[in-house]
DNA sequence: GCCAACGTTGGC
DNA sequence: GCCAACGTTGGC
């Protein structure tokens, strides 16, 4: 089946492409939101292409890519009392968080989100609409090929003062 | 720091 | 089932 493409966001200070590069594959845990799960459990197959996004960064944008891995397994963040993502109403016998295992594919100067949203060529993807929030969420064929035509381009990066 | 948008929770 | 309150996300 042909690969489907996904984006993934990911605060860098938290867990950046870098951080992917160096470690090589990761699972993608501490997702608690059901329908970025339901994609990760459902949709989500080996060889899949993810678009790697810093979020929360400055600026903000897709840094890099990702391919999944292997198939879906238990978050085990879950099961650990220590861990922020701690739920201590599921279970072993029946995990309600599961994650997606990805390797690193690339890393590419930022496509700044600055640079998606002026481009007419990605109007009505997901991670432009209004409000949303998905951490996990489904990218179209064509945006995807979209973006990493735009990752070959280079973007001059204007940060935005925010002096610490 | 601000705040819009969204998801979840819990009283009723 | 409704919905207000609350917490979180994430750009700016």
């Amino acid at each position: 089946m042909a690969p489907r493409y996904w984006l993934l966001k990911s605060e860098p200070q938290v867990f950046s492409i870098d951080d992917l590069q160096r470690e090589g594959r990761t699972g993608w845990g501490g997702v608690r939101n059901y329908q970025a799960r339901n994609f990760m459990r459902d949709e989500m197959k080996e060889g899949d292409l993810a678009l790697f996004y810093h979020s929360n960064a400055t600026p903000p944008g897709v840094a890099g890519l990702a391919r999944v891995v292997g198939t879906p397994a238990a978050d085990p963040s879950q099961f650990d009392p220590k861990s922020p993502y701690f739920d201590a109403t599921s279970s072993k016998a029946s995990p309600r968080w599961v994650m997606a295992t990805v390797a690193f594919v690339e890393r590419f100067d930022l496509v700044p989100l600055e640079v998606l949203k002026a481009d007419p060529a990605l109007a009505g993807m997901v991670l432009l609409q209004k409000g949303q929030r998905l951490s996990v969420q489904p990218v179209s064929p064509s945006h995807f090929a979209r973006v990493l035509k735009l990752a070959k381009a280079k973007f001059k990066v204007t940060r935005r003062d925010n002096h610490p």
